[in-house]
DNA sequence: AATGAATGAGAATTCATTCAT
DNA sequence: TATGAATGAATTCTCATTCAT
């Protein structure tokens, strides 16, 4: 379909990936296939596998491109957003669910497809998640840090997880919310959580037993 | 391998549901063969069809069970976890938390598997998170309401949602982490998220223009 | 077109075999198409893969049961064909032609598909050639021994490559000679090679320089 | 990687010959593809096409210089190897033994490849073959008439197959056998062959009755 | 209640081959 | 003379599913 001929090897494997993150998205790893990655791209099936190699191949090639854009597009922010740690995170969560909100099929494809795929596929996925979880811990450990509290590198990785995990779920809370922005979801993320944070690290403690 | 002769239905159908669980635990979806899981469980494949209709029945049917066994110990702890909102929460969690723990490959099944698969299943899948969800978001208004404060359902939902996936991220964090506890996980997500939400409910509120 | 329905799986098995070795024979092994075969064996393609495991492992179920058929007739005439080693050869080689007459296919199979396969093929193959080398070399050494010449394991080894060579390139001369008998080839080598080798152990001996 | 740019027809026709030669005897003709062919020469696939038409064509230039040359050296040692027929036999199965001993790659590519190959390479490899075989039976020929012995043409001929098979197998001897020369397997195979024939043209005969 | 035999439909992948430049 | 871009046509193989007993 998009088709012009001739087209330059760099450009053609790009429009190949843009229709791939589609397919995928729509349809999941299995039960999509190459002939409708290629009959939608406006190319022949030896085409894809000439550039990409191998179904495994086209989708590890869309997996890397879109968490790249994402990590970058996070770590960028988490670079830019500010002198305190606070102000990095929430200019990374905010780049976070806007990304999420712009392309809602990257946002598929990288999320939901972990598990029962290839070694090489899982660990791409796992890479990227790593690299955010290792970003919003250091985040959260630097907040840590400026309250001489004696919570450490566990805690600030529990926190971590709990953070992206609870960040991951709102993506589907904001599809069926369309008016809520990504910043009023960051801010509300960032209230619950920071500002627990900070009490726990003044020693308010919770406990069941304390009733 | 369980092969008696002559086994009666309702029992054969939970022998072969205990072997898919694992199977599709194993190897996901469609990675799972319907030969693999009649052989493991020792009988033939037409036996298979006949109770459970179709590879999509059969997974159905684990994930029914699987969800109503977690919905179940999850609704159970909440009900008779005390009378505070709070206590019944964290009863709540503590409950998913040692399920998962204990069972868990019929949480992989539950968890990862929801993309790419079927309307029905997909439905199912949702179906088992959304009571989670609203049973959730029940306690968190309850929270709210004792307070007084102006936060309404939309809030809720919001911390629920946000709560949830902190617990489905933490899973990953349990299993990086064999000694920690399910009791310890479940406090400090309370003291992390509920600390917060009081705070935030008695007007401490962040915001990135405060710095 | 063989197709009876619910045929026993060893039954089928032989089927599935008989018609391949026609197939590979006609248009050798990678122009073969397991759709053909599985067509002209009046059965579906998975059940060829049911059964044989893949294209290979049907060659090589045909390789195998013709190597033993023909092998089996060679030792077989071997044993059988009397005391003095001359007429266990001469039975043999025998067999071998009346066997080649009698299958032309099992031979085409055996006989012209060597290189280009895969290990596991090639090794069945050659296999079986060295097992029908190793008797004759035997039976070579046993004449030789009979004449208390110098000539040794290796001689007889030229020997037997040098007879079963032979061999192998009369069936193309026997092809295009259909009045002669497999009595009479054998008779005829016979007469050249081990008449020849009874010379030359008496101390005949033929060389360039001679004239 | 043989690559220098604007080469003359003739002599990229060669460099491709060159190339695809050892790439057919390494692989078989369907398991080598005109890509690694292509790629090995430095060219593009478009020149193998524009020069030798397809893959079959590639493979029977193969053949054709490689048969010639073979036929050549055997053809070219028979003429000039002295008078008396024996020892014109000797010299071609000497130039025969030391081409295959130089030119293992153009043997292969001629002696194992017959089946499963189109009519026009069946035919090109049959012709080859054929005017080895017709040179072998005029000589056997000769050597019969001086014997004033009743065999005649089709005595020759087989004479000529046993002859040729017998070399062509000894092939395999002389590759598990480095040490020993094209002129030790020649001396030994006239030896055997050509005294037996002689005793058999002076009334000598072997038969199993015999005994 | 139970199964061995059987298949329709489609999946990924590979080539020899050609077009446009 | 030379090639990067492109494909039609197979081919092997798998799998959920059913039939006949």
């Amino acid at each position: 379909m998009t088709g012009r001929r001739r087209v330059p090897r760099r450009e053609r494997e790009q429009q190949i990936i843009d229709v791939a993150v589609q397919v995928f998205a729509k349809r999941g790893y299995h039960a999509a296939s190459v002939d409708e990655i290629a009959e939608l791209a406006g190319i022949s099936k030896p085409m894809v596998y000439l550039y990409l190699d191998s179904k495994e191949g086209l989708f590890l090639a869309c997996l890397r491109r879109e968490a790249d854009r994402l990590v970058a597009a996070f770590q960028g922010a988490a670079a830019t957003g500010g002198a305190a740690p606070e102000l990095r995170l929430h200019a990374a969560l905010l780049a976070f669910f806007a990304f999420v909100a712009e392309h809602r099929d990257s946002w598929v494809v990288l999320h939901r497809q972990a598990s029962e795929l290839s070694e090489a596929i899982a660990a791409a996925v796992a890479e990227a998640r790593r690299a955010v979880l290792a970003e919003v811990a250091g985040l959260v450990l630097a907040g840590i840090a400026e309250s001489g509290s004696p919570l450490g590198d566990e805690d600030a990785d529990f926190v971590a997880h709990a953070l992206v995990g609870a960040a991951d779920s709102l993506t589907d809370w904001m599809a069926s919310h369309p008016d809520q922005s990504p910043e009023g979801v960051t801010l509300r993320l960032m209230n619950m959580v920071w500002v627990g944070m900070g009490r726990v690290l003044e020693g308010e403690v919770w406990g069941p037993e304390r009733k």
